[in-house]
DNA sequence: ATAGGGTTAG
């Protein structure tokens, strides 16, 4: 007996700390003193295997078992479902159910697959059965009902569980899984207002609320409701711990605020890896390269993909082939293990670099390469002026079965631009919609005139842009500059009457582009009366600056 | 039971 219970007591603590090699032995153990026939020391190892991920021993051990008892089948369907097995969960949830019935834990696990597997219908199922046995009462069944509502986009049906009167107390936990549901759901104001309940009920919102809450994908909320929130916070003490402090910086950076969200950054205590990679990331989207690779300098965490991804971005955005190497040389030091988002990167890293050699040993070296891939050492051919390479990367990974998408067809465009391969360029144009179902954007069409344009095919560019519904300013913007190129003032004046109604402009391009075809044709009256519109239109020009990175070598 | 981060073009 009392090895029983000492054999009990530590599979479930190896089950616990996913003790995999101690656990095995305890297992050897029990066959060993022959006590594999007791159901609760079955069900013990079950419990282990289940819980560290060993799915198939864990089912052999099921199906070999003498007797199954109800603790039997709720240690096979948890373990199902906490390793993303919803759908076998739920099969075996409803075998279970004709010689069991369910207890809250096999409630709740059984919840917890409909809402990873967005089943409504099985969650309905599940729901009136619980009601049945009366158990619409228990907090955390409760709670999972509410996830699989707002998980599977019925936050209706999730609110009224919340307000149901048989449930009386909802905790912290409930209000925190439904706010973060009508977020997720992009019901902000109801969410708001259960987060206004919460306060009048008396409770205390914690990292989880304010995670839910923040966690929109887009700024919907208004800057002051955005810096009242993080008042609250602050006065929670939850802007300095990583877990909502993370999110409050993602938000800041959506309003484009870089350097709130870097303060933040500051005033979080324990950093985790995603504090520092959100960091490094947003350094770089506020355009501070530098700055980025400082924190990566900085960081007492260990960098792990997203880390890398992000600072060889930065690396590439700095066309700084030196910091690029460094990096480089630390993943071949700590790899090999580096995930297909770490090798784009590093492919794009030696494209923008110059290094196409690189560029295209690293992706040939790829074993697994996804659509971005392909996109990016094709975008790397082109920026070079290999079009033809870039074209036979295109027919290869169309031979391998990778789907083309938009970006890849702005690239082949691009490349025939930087090659001067005007007949490929619209080939590749108007076989976009016709062969692979995209309809071409602006920015296809933009690419297409600009290239007509540079050849010298003004009235083919035109022809191009007038298939265009209404007028648009970037791509008008090509036609004159390419008239500017080829000296043709007709083309231009056409094409600069035509941006002017428009209205005003945002950029002030097309009047300096309009007064420098002036002054190619000596015409000055012309270049002062387009410079003055530039003045009337309130359009600011920067002068133009170039910047170089000097970096010394040392042998 | 409840979160957060990346890599392609423009």
């Amino acid at each position: 007996m009392m090895v029983l219970q000492n054999l009990g007591f530590f599979l479930q603590h190896c089950a616990k700390a996913k003790a995999l090699r101690s656990g095995l032995s305890l297992h050897a153990a029990a066959i060993k003193i022959g006590l594999v026939a007791e159901t609760s020391i079955c069900n013990h190892i079950l419990n282990f295997y289940a819980k560290c991920g060993l799915l198939h021993p864990a089912h052999q051990m099921f199906d070999e078992m003498p007797h199954r008892n109800l603790v039997t089948w709720s240690a096979m369907i948890s373990g199902y479902n906490l390793w993303g097995r919803p759908h076998i969960a739920l099969q075996l949830f409803s075998k279970m159910q004709k010689h069991f019935k369910p207890n809250d834990s096999v409630f709740s696990s059984a919840l917890s697959s409909c809402a990873s597997s967005r089943d409504s219908n099985f969650g309905q199922q599940i729901h009136a059965l619980a009601l049945k046995l009366n158990y619409c009462s228990v907090s955390f069944v409760v709670n999972s009902l509410i996830l699989v509502y707002m998980k599977c986009g019925m936050c209706g049906d999730g609110l009224s569980v919340f307000t149901d009167s048989s449930f009386v107390h909802p905790t912290l936990v409930s209000y925190n899984i439904a706010i973060t549901g009508l977020v997720e759901n992009k019901l902000f104001e109801k969410g708001m207002e259960l987060f206004m309940i919460l306060f009048r009920r008396g409770l205390l919102p914690d990292r989880f609320t304010f995670a839910g809450l923040l966690g929109a994908s887009e700024a919907v909320y208004g800057l002051s409701t955005v810096l009242q929130l993080h008042c609250q916070m602050v006065k929670l003490g939850l802007d300095c711990i990583s877990f909502s402090g993370n999110v409050l910086m993602t938000l800041y950076s959506k309003f484009s605020l870089f350097p709130e969200s870097y303060k933040v950054f500051r005033s979080i205590g324990e950093k985790d890896v995603c504090s520092w990679n959100t960091a490094i990331t947003y350094c770089c989207h506020g355009d501070d390269h530098s700055k980025a690779l400082d924190v990566l300098r900085e960081m007492d965490a260990n960098p792990d993909d997203y880390t890398y991804a992000s600072v060889l971005s930065a690396a590439a955005n700095m066309a700084s082939v030196r910091i690029g190497k460094e990096i480089h040389c630390r993943l071949i030091r700590t790899g090999p293990e580096w995930d297909v988002g770490v090798r784009n990167a590093l492919v794009n890293m030696y494209g923008k670099c110059g290094n196409i050699t690189s560029a295209y040993t690293v992706f040939e070296r790829m074993e697994i390469r996804t659509l971005i891939s392909w996109n990016t050492i094709i975008a790397a051919f082109a920026n070079h002026g290999h079009a033809e390479k870039a074209m036979a990367l295109f027919d290869e990974m169309k031979t391998i079965g990778v789907e083309p998408d938009s970006i890849t067809f702005l690239e082949l465009l691009s490349a025939c631009s930087h090659s001067g391969l005007a007949d490929e360029g619209k080939m590749v144009f108007e076989s976009m919609s016709r062969v692979y179902g995209i309809s071409p954007g602006i920015e296809h069409l933009c690419c297409l005139v600009d290239l007509l344009g540079r050849s010298g095919r003004l009235s083919e560019a035109e022809e191009y842009s007038d298939k265009q519904l209404r007028d648009d300013e970037v791509v008008l913007g090509c036609l004159l500059s390419a008239s500017r190129v080829h000296g043709d003032v007709g083309v231009g004046e056409r094409i600069a009457k035509r941006l002017v109604r428009l209205g005003p402009l945002s950029a002030a391009s097309p009047y300096v582009l309009l007064s420098n075809l002036y002054a190619m044709n000596n015409n000055w009256d012309a270049v002062l009366r387009s410079r003055r519109l530039l003045r009337d239109g309130d359009v600011e020009k920067e002068a133009a600056r170039t910047s170089i990175y000097v970096c010394t070598l040392r042998i």
